[in-house]
DNA sequence: AATTAAATGTTAATAAAATAACAATGTTTT
DNA sequence: AAAACATTGTTATTTTATTAACATTTAATT
């Protein structure tokens, strides 16, 4: 199958997450409109999505919610699960490892790791903080294909190299410092303060007028 | 002036921290490549961008880096600035708290919200956290125009509603949940599976075969 | 002073994403 | 069994975002 466009895949994880839900709640059947309600979007966006991985359900009985589970299961997930590590286990470190906590994906977080002899050798919600001059070692042993970066800004590059040099394979950038890595290894960057800040612009936009 | 396109909002905020890390720096002036290369973006890009907010250089001498950020304050921010208040103390919640200290934005967090008696009284970078039930009371006295919401996620749709009701402006969603609030409150969301569940995705991807 | 070079601002072209349109399918109702 | 209806999958259109193209300006060089 051809690559996904990244929105869609955006959606297919929230998809999922909707329909663990509504399984949870005896749905065995849902429309393309009602899976749009829930994530508030448009049902041609979902059944425009389903499309491209080309799942089809019996028309008007809506999509079967547990193959469609599987089926989202087999697009975007990797065959054997990817194992995930926290570079940085301040307050954000630890709440990305409380978030993925009773989250039924396909990824594991089985390692932290910091500079902090406070943190290393202390265990968060069953994972265990490590230090960082452990990293080389413990890639390959816990099979660590992708990082999640929530260190202070000034240690955001240092680590990116160590992580490129150790063949990472994506990182997750929640620093507020742009990174840059070779085109192999797949960079997926959020900024908090952006992210406020855009909030902030369009409410005094909104503010003045309508607009969006 | 037209309101913006949001990722030329976010990309203006992007740029001025950029701006005000390159002033810190003893950088003067400033060119549309240098600014593109901090960001990794391109250079088009960044003088798009001025154009939408109608700034223009002295040619050839680079954008004056003082002026530059000055010019983009009078885009993005408020007149009087926003406050912002956190909902949820909990990791993320400290996190993000975190994050604006000592960042010049034109927002101050002005008070934490939580249901945890352990939290509420408590002081974190300066933010003291109070009890949800006062906020009706507090969103008034500290003119609350923004809330961040970072709550578990049986709760964010509740305390939406609460939000809501008292007529917050805008709302920052860090919870899983997709939310549903009326036009004239600007919701921006971000969900952290979503977006490892993404990473995951591409290096998958990238493993098999090329591609983005 | 002419030429070359480096940058900018803007219009044009392309690519990506979302939305609309609609024929096809199957269900229910009459 | 025919008609009306609800839902799907897909193609077409529109909108949004990015990239390319290029004329224009200014500085430096010959």
């Amino acid at each position: 199958m051809k690559t996904l466009p990244g929105k869609t895949v955006e959606r297919l994880s929230q998809y999922r997450r909707a329909l663990i839900t509504s399984l949870a709640a005896n749905h065995n059947y849902i429309f393309s409109h009602e899976l749009a309600a829930i994530l508030h979007i448009t049902a041609v966006q979902v059944r425009r999505d389903l499309m491209l991985i080309g799942y089809g359900s019996v028309m008007r009985k809506g999509y079967d919610v547990r193959e469609l589970i599987r089926t989202i299961g087999t697009i975007i997930d990797a065959p054997t699960g990817l194992n995930v590590a926290i570079i940085g286990m301040g307050n954000l470190g630890r709440a990305i490892t409380g978030y993925f906590m009773g989250k039924r994906t396909n990824m594991n977080i089985v390692a932290a790791f910091d500079v902090d002899p406070q943190k290393v050798g202390k265990v968060v919600a069953g994972v265990r903080c490590y230090h960082i001059d452990q990293m080389k070692k413990l890639k390959g042993e816990l099979d660590i294909s992708i990082a999640v970066l929530t260190v202070p800004p000034d240690q955001a590059v240092s680590l990116t190299s160590m992580l490129v040099s150790n063949s990472i394979r994506g990182i997750m950038n929640f620093t507020t410092v742009p990174l840059n890595v070779p085109d192999n290894i797949h960079l997926e960057e959020f900024d908090m303060i952006t992210s406020i800040e855009k909030v902030a612009y369009f409410v005094k936009e909104n503010g003045q007028q309508a607009g969006q």
